[in-house]
DNA sequence: GTTATTTCTAGAATATTATTCCAATAAAGT
DNA sequence: ACTTTATTGGAATAATATTCTAGAAATAAC
């Protein structure tokens, strides 16, 4: 009932004796790398709770207990897989400010590109998350949780939105709705990812890394 | 077993008297429309044979006759959407290719926005459709039935490719690989499709037809 | 027009899978 | 030590997909 999804608050980096609940923490967190391999291989639909059990080695019983019911290990996996996306994107971005100090054209340039190359890094270097975070966005709502999700990423691209909006202002990109924007500089971007982790394209993602960042700034500056 | 997808030849606008499938194949027509809404509202897992069935006033016995298995309804879902799209598509670049008889470089221009407009009028008019089509390419393969849609899908890949090859061999577009030039045009179209049919934009996307047009045209021109 | 053949319909029977339930065990707090 | 709370296990139940078989309807053959 009271199904929580909870936030590390005590990061651990120290040597010092682990948290309680660190060990489940941790188990959950396997159990939600084996639902993602057996969500690949067959697909949500395809996938059976006894797959996940055996797979995980658990019993049917802790995998309710844990998780609720299958589309909330579902919905799981996808905010998991989220989370750690907004990771990277917001190091890249922290990254792209501290470079160029000055020159503002510059460094909005630097935010655009660093967006894309968040994008195909993370996407290369996961793809089995990758291609469940783009199929299945619908589990969250399917699963309920949609509205602790929902807050989530609205302050994540309220952060995302804050960071370009000074720039913005100052004419450094064209005068159209944010929500244009997204589209024109991830659009390509997430287009050509979802064919190369389909298997239809034969030029990996990666390889086309510039080509995308630089298509992306060409689509948005001023 | 030997389940068929059959095209229909004979294409009637004549008022001679309907060929003898004819009843049974509106039948299955109307049946994945109906099946269409129920995963639309439900979604493909969340929809039941019996749902189906109930809305379509079959029986489980006909349901199966007809698809074979609940994959198979939806696979059959998704290549109907596809194989409309692809005739509309088919049509705009026609009438791209009528007008400006002679200027090529306006001519590629007419044809890349072609595409732009084909998928947002598209989409804006068959938004459950696209909706189902965006989200479920891979029911196709689950449903055991790839070969045969990649062969549709190839072939009018080809023609896609023959439409612009002469133009690109001019110099009228940037010299990228097919697959690039193909997001980049697509890319931020799709992508705006995609968060508004899942009511996370505000401004519809045929009211960025044009921007999305000429965002399209000025990734790949020359 | 009658018969044979194939396609279609129906729904009960079966099989598969998700979910619930509760007793047993371990862990944490006091 | 003892009480409470979290976790585990797996049998019992419920929901759903799929199969099967018999009969109706349409079509083809004669």
């Amino acid at each position: 009932m009271e199904e929580q999804i909870r936030v590390n608050t005590q990061a651990d980096s120290s040597s010092k004796p682990p948290k309680p609940q660190a060990k489940t923490e941790a188990k959950k967190r396997q159990i939600l790398l084996v639902a993602l391999e057996c969500f690949t291989e067959h697909g949500v639909e395809g996938t059976t709770i006894d797959m996940i059990r055996e797979a995980s080695s658990m019993s049917v019983g802790s995998l309710y207990h844990h998780f609720g019911n299958k589309d909330k290990i579902a919905a799981a996996v996808f905010i998991q897989g989220m989370r750690e996306f907004a990771d990277l994107l917001r190091t890249y971005l922290a990254s792209a400010k501290a470079h160029s100090e000055n020159d503002a054209r510059r460094k909005v340039e630097h935010g655009v590109k660093a967006i894309v190359y968040a994008n195909v890094d993370w996407i290369s270097q996961n793809p089995d998350w990758a291609r469940f975070v783009f199929h299945h966005r619908s589990v969250v709502s399917k699963a309920g949780i949609g509205d602790k999700m929902g807050n989530d990423m609205q302050s994540f691209y309220q952060q995302l939105i804050a960071w370009f909006m000074p720039y913005a202002k100052q004419g450094a990109l064209r005068p159209l709705p944010i929500e244009l924007l997204s589209s024109l500089i991830t659009g390509p971007c997430h287009d050509y990812a979802r064919h190369w982790l389909g298997g239809r394209y034969k030029i990996s993602l990666s390889e086309q890394r510039e080509e995308l960042a630089n298509a992306a700034w060409n689509a948005v500056r001023a």
